[in-house]
DNA sequence: TCTGAAAAGCGCTCACA
DNA sequence: TGTGAGCGCTTTTCAGA
């Protein structure tokens, strides 16, 4: 992982379809060598998919919010149960009072509602801090120059 | 947007890289119909870009931290602020008593405490909560399944 | 809006350095 | 780990329905 890795990862977030002749040309390689070095990003999981970016208000997505959920016992593992609900996005274990941070998208306040009802009923969740998103200021993912520390 | 088009945006989501034949074959349609319909998703910004994911953990980020940034004065307009911190992979303005949360990503404790400072120097910034993740059950895209309501 | 086919471009693999 | 070239498949486009 050296800084043609990091350049190479950084310019597939930005447009994964272009062609490993552009892809090469940005870090000073041929087509080839792009292509052999983005395949062992791959290999070892550094690239984990090719995937399309949706926007979240086109499929139903335009309320987020975030939710603290407390629990009376071990939320460890509990990772299904979050994982049945579609509109959860995120569910992450967290230190501090509360146990488990999810985020969540939804429709409308009325379904945020509903999905809040759906984790109250998971076993062992005591209690439910929703914050409402007002304004997004940006959504990125994590950069790949961060590594060059 | 009708059940064709999300089945193709949740096809994309798990693979972007695959062959319009296969991807007109999970929908029933030809492969000139789906990379119509895809253009069309394009077009009309519901697909925003094609990318890569890349494991957080492989560049850098293996610390994950919500923080919750008190402030004096009216934040509305420091989005640039936010964004000017390479670590800060969200920004959302929020209801509540904190009026910013951010998603941080470090490679360490000590880089956050860093990002925190930093935080921290933007003008009109009072104070921070932060919030360390211990362990992430998952982290999903919004599912084009959700329209169907 | 779909199908089917033709043309142009690219991915992938190879021999070689 | 790199280059450059070839074959084969895919993307992209278009006429027709």
């Amino acid at each position: 992982m050296d800084h043609i890795d990091r350049t190479l990862l950084t310019h597939l977030q930005q447009d994964a379809a272009q062609s490993y002749a552009a892809l090469g040309q940005a870090v000073g390689l041929s087509a080839g060598a792009a292509h052999e070095r983005v395949r062992k990003l791959r290999e070892r999981g550094a690239i984990r998919r090719t995937t399309v970016e949706v926007d979240p208000a086109a499929v139903g997505g335009a309320v987020l919010a975030y939710v603290m959920v407390d629990s009376v016992s071990w939320m460890g593992d509990s990772a299904e149960a979050f994982a049945a609900l579609p509109e959860v996005l995120e569910a992450h274990v967290i230190a501090g009072s509360a146990s488990v941070l999810v985020k969540v998208r939804t429709a409308t306040t009325e379904q945020l509602q509903d999905v809040l009802r759906r984790i109250y009923a998971i076993d062992g969740v005591s209690g439910t801090q929703a914050t409402v998103v007002l304004e997004t200021f940006f959504e990125r993912p994590v950069s790949p120059e961060l590594g060059a520390g």
